[in-house]
DNA sequence: TCCGGAATGG
DNA sequence: CCATTCCGGA
């Protein structure tokens, strides 16, 4: 798990390093011109993020959300796709694809109710941000807070203790993941980030839209996290790697995080 | 309600 | 890949 992430390879020299890490379809670069169009859970985050007082919000756990208008949710989603007759049914089937993915699972017993596993939503696609520890500490959105139960965020092992009064919640894309240590280039975010050397973000609309501080959400796939992570560990038959992988050989690539070359 | 297979299309 | 559509089944 320790990889040297951050030895030989300057994060902003180096705007596709992050490639290495994440399967392909993990950079869909969610609705930026030209590029393919939203996908259902960044819909979801949109809407949560804007505390949506209507369709959808979040619920009592971490990352858990709830459809309260299901219909709606749906009419919305719709005119978003462009598909006039989508409804909770279909909707609900877009999601459950999802399962398999780990990006979410159903929270059982409760109608409606679905759960995002953070775990695998990162933050990629911006050089400097390979990692979510520089983060962590200040993050200025107008994100929807997870109602009361918010305790303390893992963050590459510390654990982050979130103050409800500064901040309701830290965006959930910041969570124990990938990189071990802080980088170097946590100190530069503070200081001078040398914008005038910021890479285009391929996500700017994304992360305008959701208001993410950085970088644009992607799902990963990372199973050396918490075996099931505290998910209902289910058998997963279908569980290939070539869902994942761009080549096939990123689970790998996650000890070594980044070796060299990115380009393809 | 919720699940997941199958077919289909972008 | 990522849905969308349809659908039989629990």
């Amino acid at each position: 798990m320790q990889c040297g992430c951050t030895s030989s390879v300057s994060p902003l020299s180096s705007p596709y390093w992050s490639r290495m890490l994440f399967p392909d379809w993990a950079y869909k670069p969610a609705w930026s011109p030209g590029s393919r169009q939203v996908q259902l859970w960044h819909f979801l985050l949109e809407l949560l993020g804007r505390g949506s007082g209507g369709a959808i919000g979040w619920g009592s756990e971490w990352g858990e959300f709830v459809i309260r208008d299901p219909e709606t949710l749906a009419r919305l989603w719709g005119e978003r796709k462009g598909k006039p007759h989508m409804n909770y049914d279909k909707l609900s089937r877009a999601l459950r694809y999802y399962y398999n993915k780990r990006i979410l699972h159903k929270t059982k017993g409760k109608r409606f109710t679905y759960k995002f596993n953070f775990s695998k939503l990162v933050l990629v696609n911006y050089p400097g941000f390979q990692t979510c520890h520089q983060l962590l500490p200040r993050v200025p959105l107008s994100f929807s807070p997870f109602s009361s139960e918010t305790g303390s965020l893992l963050c590459g092992g510390v654990d982050l203790p979130l103050d409800r009064g500064l901040q309701p919640m830290a965006h959930p894309f910041f969570h124990p993941y990938c990189l071990p240590k802080p980088i170097p280039f946590a100190r530069a975010l503070q200081g001078h980030a040398s914008p005038q050397s910021a890479p285009p973000l391929p996500c700017a609309h994304l992360v305008r839209d959701l208001r993410l501080p950085l970088g644009a959400a992607a799902t990963v796939r990372d199973d050396f996290l918490s075996p099931g992570g505290g998910w209902p560990a289910k058998s997963l038959p279908g569980w290939d790697p070539r869902s994942f992988a761009s080549g096939g050989r990123e689970s790998e690539a996650r000890n070594k995080c980044l070796g060299r070359r990115a380009e393809k």
